[in-house]
DNA sequence: CTCATCTTTCAGTATTTCTGATAGTAGCTA
DNA sequence: TAGCTACTATCAGAAATACTGAAAGATGAG
């Protein structure tokens, strides 16, 4: 225990600054007085500096260890730290932790779980990309995203697995000023064949993989549809009266309420579509606990709101 | 060299993570390699977590030892910080430096010295007091202060010493709008008769000792004078008409330019009286390496702007 | 004044780490 | 592909270091 200041001698010190004794101090560190009394004095024949008043019966911090004191603190504080991470990251804390999420649930309460999650584990690195459902998907399975939030539940190929964290309503809208909601009686319902003539707005992705999106609540298409690949494009687009689209309902909420969106009553879909809103992640890759954490505390957000 | 985290293993860590081989470590260290391989190992087998992967030739970091590299260098930078901190303590940096300062020469530069004092000893608290002359002669003997930056320099009792770290000219002014002025001719000198009947704003310590300030360049006084203890008083006062007042030119000169002081021209002080400014402190405290540097800064600042 | 408790010193012990040799291996070069 | 160089891992012995425990001196409280 010799050297200028290190750790061990760090704590030495601190142990003495607090009991005010070295004797308590070597109780405190389980250590024998004379240890204690030795270190401090080696330490003080390095620095050539008094750290300690001895003419009293107990050692008075002179002014040069009051001034070091805030420093020693500091430096445990740091060392504490990177201990605590290290233990983290031998308990399974992934070193980053990537979510990517699908644009039209950027709106869902996804911030409050990454605070908690920043507040228990301060190493944690956190990277959340926006991307639409298909290229979210494919980055998990890149691994270049642990975690997904998207709409769409994946199909059950067993290469993801997935946790429920809400639900969603797609509900069809179009702009207030459009035509066809001056031939529609104003309780009627809107038919296939009254719709279909209308152009569509389609969100999808930029890959042309999932043109062929087999039923789900895209299965009444019009004729004519134009693709984008944000629902953000789509949402101005309808505002601008280019056609109707099928949008999730907490996203689109404001224009309604705004008497700038009307909701289409579809027959059939009269409360709209209901959709889950899922955290997917590969199974090929074990996740970290920080993710297991976020989606723990997602799903219990979930569960307290529903 | 066991256990967890501490300074020697951080030190060890650090080095593999800059050579890049535990080899190359060892070099830097003056250790044998099998002491870093060792280390290391211990390290790894404590944390529960693989920190270099040896399946090449040369250890590679793994994910989990770049996430605790940068923790590791703040630590290494800490205790550097606390290990210098200490070795400016033992050769005599004080640990608090308090300059007390007249509230006069407020505006003369002090606050680049201070800087450069900041940037030498970052560790080093610093105080400043503003407090009248008296006041400040009176700190440093008490202990409340190790230096004080006054106007008059003190006599020579030998308990203080004194740097001249800078001149100023005491003017004599008035308002510009005072009755004084109207019988005055234009370019004429102002005697002491004329001027011993006006109202004179004296400056002075709270304390009353120095009312019987001989000479100086307070011999000129008026019959009837008001104390103040701040020169801003006395500002204020002479501003608002209420008489004059001996006031340093630096002080005054903006409302000099602004039309609203006027120099008297009193005979034998035309241009006013010149004063010493000071740094002072008490020969029986010795200056610490902060205060002795602060003086060294300011009489060069002095010495260059002459 | 006395006692309990604190600090310091010192010699011996015990633990720890470092050393140096050796073996095994990876990667480069011809 | 073979050979060479430089690296890491292992181990037993050595050296250094810190710790222990007893004894002595000193301080402050009652």
């Amino acid at each position: 225990m010799n050297g200028v200041f290190n750790s061990e001698m760090v704590a030495v010190f601190l142990a003495v600054m607090d009991t005010g004794s070295f004797s308590a101090a070597a109780r405190q560190l389980g250590r024998v007085p004379s240890a204690i009394s030795m270190a401090i004095a080696n330490l003080e024949a390095e620095l050539a500096l008094e750290l300690f008043d001895r003419s009293g019966r107990e050692p008075k911090p002179t002014a040069q260890a009051l001034a070091l004191e805030p420093q020693a603190r500091l430096l445990v504080a740091q060392l504490q730290q990177l201990n605590t991470q290290a233990l983290e990251l031998s308990q399974g804390l992934e070193t980053r932790l990537t979510l990517v999420i699908a644009p039209e649930l950027q709106s869902t309460q996804w911030v409050r779980p990454l605070q908690v999650l920043a507040r228990e584990y301060p190493s944690l690195e956190v990277q959340v990309i926006t991307a639409p459902q298909t290229d979210a998907l494919r980055l998990l399975h890149d691994g270049g995203a642990q975690l997904a939030l998207v709409f769409q539940r994946p199909a059950a190929d067993g290469r993801e697995s997935f946790q429920e964290v809400g639900r969603e309503t797609l509900v069809a809208v179009i702009a207030r000023q459009h035509l066809l909601l001056q031939e529609l009686s104003s309780q009627g319902q809107l038919s296939d064949t009254q719709l279909r003539p209308v152009r569509q707005v389609m969100v999808g992705s930029r890959s042309q993989n999932d043109v062929n999106n087999p039923g789900g609540p895209f299965c009444i298409t019009s004729e004519h549809y134009w693709r984008v690949d944000h629902p953000e494009s789509a949402l101005q687009m309808v505002l601008s009266g280019l056609g109707w689209a099928w949008l999730p309902r907490t996203f689109v909420q404001p224009y309604i309420n705004g008497q700038m969106l009307v909701e289409l009553p579809i027959a059939n879909f009269t409360n709209g579509e209901e959709l889950w809103v899922d955290l997917v992640w590969s199974r090929e890759r074990p996740l970290g606990l920080g993710a297991q954490k976020f989606i723990a505390l997602m799903a219990e957000q979930y569960r307290q709101t529903r």
